[in-house]
DNA sequence: AGATATACCTCGATTGACTAGGTACGACTC
DNA sequence: GAGTCGTACCTAGTCAATCGAGGTATATCT
């Protein structure tokens, strides 16, 4: 099965990120290993997609970012949430779970 | 509870509109009218989308038009799903399950 | 006559994901 | 020491899709 990619993660990349970041500062590269690892390469997310991402959510003020050092020794942006984003992720967490259930049900229809 | 709009529709408009029309042909503002009694009205179907998506998907062979009468004695554009169409919709429907289910795991997390 | 609902159409703006490139560096292999 | 791989970041340009806001037409109801 490979993975999703395109049009169906419109729109929920940043709930995604969102989310991701809720457990704790993380790197953008992580972000994505993270998300990859927990949906079994279900998800695929493109780095030309999570950057521009990231700035989005930054500027937006959902996030915040500073340098610092992995434990490889490579320098990394670390991203944080900030309280706009954690409210942002209730939000969108909300539309989700009402979006998902309205696909739910027409798909579910007999 | 406002609509959903935008984003989050963004590739899924197809599938729903696939699906509405698995029960049998419809046409375009019927199809709409389906979908937001079906979910209570938590997908909002913008004309400006929908129209747009039925020349998509008829160019692309999965639906089929043809002009006819309503019960109201309005002309209306009925369209009816075709085999590539019914293949599109298990293809899409399958991509579906996937994506929730990864998009669900991510949100679960604790 | 006017309002409302049905029913279709279309242009333009906006937004966001992706491709395909790029830089840099540490670690490991040959 | 040359080459490869994995980590880690960045960006320009392209593409695709949704939506707002406009439009036309007609039937029904008041």
């Amino acid at each position: 099965m490979n993975p999703i990619r395109g049009e169906l993660l419109q729109g929920t990349l940043d709930l995604l990120v969102l989310k991701t970041l809720a457990w704790g500062p993380r790197h953008g590269y992580g972000i994505a290993r993270w998300l990859e690892d927990t949906t079994d390469d279900a998800l695929h997310i493109a780095e030309g997609s999570l950057y521009p991402a990231l700035y989005r959510m930054e500027s937006r003020d959902w996030v915040s970012a500073s340098w610092g050092i992995s434990e490889l020794g490579k320098r990394i942006k670390v991203y944080a949430l900030t309280d706009t984003g954690r409210a942002q992720l209730q939000t969108e967490s909300a539309q989700w779970t009402s979006f998902s259930a309205a696909v739910g049900r027409v798909m579910a229809t007999s």
